[in-house]
RNA sequence: CGCGGGGUGGAGCAGCCCGGUAGCUCGUUGGGCUCAUAACCCAAAGGUCGCUGGUUCAAAUCCAGCCCCCGCAACCA
């Protein structure tokens, strides 16, 4: 195992104008499981969430709503807290863009970078629709026309604040290259650098207060806020008290972003520029301010009809976690999706998933395990390793290499493949019962040692498994642990063969995970 | 020639970067077991790895072309 370290996560700051939603879930999900790893292993975590606030949307529904955008910001905010709160979410912290603590980090990073000329005022000109009050480029004007009010677009120049991102592209392309994996999976990284190929434009940060009210002010122009991205991908540091908390000095150096594909750009492209320019303007080295590994995951479809793709319905998905437990809900999320790749979302699937794999394979291994200690005796010696015969051996061997190929999938948020390896085991333990035949050696005096290391080689893997499954199916692997009479906190180091005393309680534990009936197909809904 | 991704037994997927008997889960069939959540275990059937051509002793894996499907195209995780 590695040494123990530092390991910050963030997940995207999630953008107050629509309720929390299963693409929302599935992300924050990814991150509270690998968090929840890391302080196995007994690394020191910090892990981040928050909301986007600001911008025309918030502000135009807000208006709708007849609330005050800071109302609205509000409302939805704590509809996100509440979401994770209920699906047993462990951040850290939650970083809302209209606190305080964040703008005046923004603020400060806008002054260093306009004191060292990195932001320019420049022209920017496009097709305008008043109704919407927003910019549209060429390809989404339909016969140029707005292509929400079917109007014709004007055409404006505004004059906006540029940060001068183009002087990077160089810098960037040659940091990326030498810096294999700072943008996985690859098909992410080879993405960018494909679009790198083309020169990249400077980038515009503002927005005319005339237009657009609802954000942070510039701190050099009162006439204008800033605008999205330098306003949201700064959260990641303004929640750690860049530049001189103690916390920033901790984390910032282990940092790791965690997003969707759809703003990968912003973060594989901006943010590193961003960050090149803030350590020159700072006379700093770039490396002491890069974040260290951008984790980029695909999306969930809800196609195949079996699942309407109404906004309506992406939010019933997060419902299912209500139906089916937070723990099975989980699990289908990371056990289904290939990180880096879309992945089908059903009710169906999931329940497939938890059938299948949470309660035949494993609540019933529980099950039967617990109740065969329980039944014979408990758990009366620990025996030696030369005792163990080669029914055994497989098992305690497997322990070793199961460990290991789950750090180096969770090293690259392969969650599936993490889940696939500890389900080996799982299977390798339901084969290792149908091979020794506890219940029968239970009838035979003479087999009474046999019988012992039997219930101590299923006590021993129980355990096992009661840590390694922490991360991703926590209030089982709690249960499990608690029928082994284990109350304190898990540790990946534990995680090795030979932990369980003799006498350790083991308690029956049925019903880890009910069956369930299939989903109800709704034909012809 | 906008960019990117995908096309692998009935279903869903891994493998492809670093060529060498095609793997997993579900489903199906047969058998076993009865400790266990009608769960578990073993075995079997089932594949021209989208198509064509090339490189190679050898290609799902590398190269070229073609055909389908899906995203993105600067505020949808």
């Amino acid at each position: 195992m590695n040494p123990p370290g530092v390991f910050y996560l963030t997940t995207p700051i999630y953008y107050v104008n629509a309720r929390p939603h299963l693409g929302h879930a599935s992300t924050t999900i990814m991150a509270d499981a690998m968090a929840r790893y890391h302080r196995l292993r007994g690394d020191r975590v910090w892990f981040l969430t928050g909301t986007d606030e600001h911008g025309d949307k918030i502000a135009q529904a807000a208006a709708q709503a007849g609330v005050s955008p800071q109302e609205h910001a509000d409302r939805n905010a704590a509809a996100f807290r509440e979401a994770w709160r209920r699906l047993g979410i462990t951040h850290d912290d939650f970083i809302r863009t209209t606190e305080p603590r964040h703008q005046r980090v923004v603020q400060q990073i806008l002054t260093t970078l306009w004191e060292a000329g990195e932001i320019y005022l420049g022209k920017y000109g496009g097709q305008y629709c008043f109704g919407c009050e927003r910019f549209y480029t060429e390809k989404e004007i339909v016969d140029g026309r707005c292509p929400d009010h079917q109007t014709p677009l004007t055409y404006i120049e505004e004059e906006n604040y540029f940060f001068t991102m183009s002087k990077y592209q160089a810098w960037l392309v040659d940091w990326i290259e030498r810096h294999p994996a700072l943008i996985r999976p690859e098909r992410y990284r080879n993405e960018m650098l494909a679009f790198l190929r083309d020169p990249l434009q400077d980038l515009s940060i503002s927005r005319p207060r005339s237009r657009l009210t609802w954000g942070i002010p510039l701190p050099f122009d009162e006439g204008y806020v800033t605008y999205v991205w330098f306003d949201a991908l700064i959260n990641y540091v303004s929640a750690l008290g860049y530049p001189d908390h103690e916390r920033f000095r901790t984390f910032w150096p282990a940092a790791q972003h965690l997003i969707g594909k759809d703003i990968l750009k912003p973060h594989a492209i901006y943010w590193p520029c961003m960050l090149k320019a803030l350590a020159d303007a700072r006379r700093q080295p770039v490396d002491e301010l890069m974040y260290r590994h951008l984790n980029v995951h695909g999306y969930w479809s809800l196609g195949g009809g079996k699942m309407s793709k109404s906004v309506g319905n992406v939010v019933e998905a997060l419902a299912l976690a209500d139906r089916y437990g937070n723990d099975a809900f989980r699990y289908f999320l990371l056990r289904e999706m290939v990180f880096g790749l879309d992945a089908e979302f059903s009710e169906e699937a999931l329940v497939g998933r938890l059938n299948a794999d949470l309660a035949n394979d494993l609540g019933n291994l529980v099950s039967r395990a617990t109740t065969l200690i329980a039944a014979h005796g408990g758990i009366r010696r620990v025996p030696a390793d030369t005792e163990l015969d080669t029914f055994d051996r497989p098992v305690r061997e497997a322990v070793g290499p199961v460990v290991a190929d789950v750090e180096a999938a969770m090293e690259v948020f392969a969650f599936q493949r993490a889940l696939a390896r500890i389900w080996d085991f799982v299977r390798l333990l339901n084969g290792y019962v149908d091979a020794t035949r506890p219940w029968e050696l239970a009838r035979d005096p003479a087999a009474r040692p046999r019988l012992e290391r039997v219930l101590y080689v299923l006590g021993e893997s129980l355990r096992f498994l009661g840590i390694v499954l922490a991360p991703f199916v926590p209030d089982a692997a709690a249960r499990i642990r608690a029928a082994l009479g284990q109350r304190d906190e898990p540790r990946l180091g534990d995680a090795a063969w030979g932990g369980l005393a003799a006498g350790a309680p083991v308690e029956r534990l049925s019903g880890l995970f009910p069956r369930v009936a299939p989903a109800a197909e709704p034909e012809g809904a």
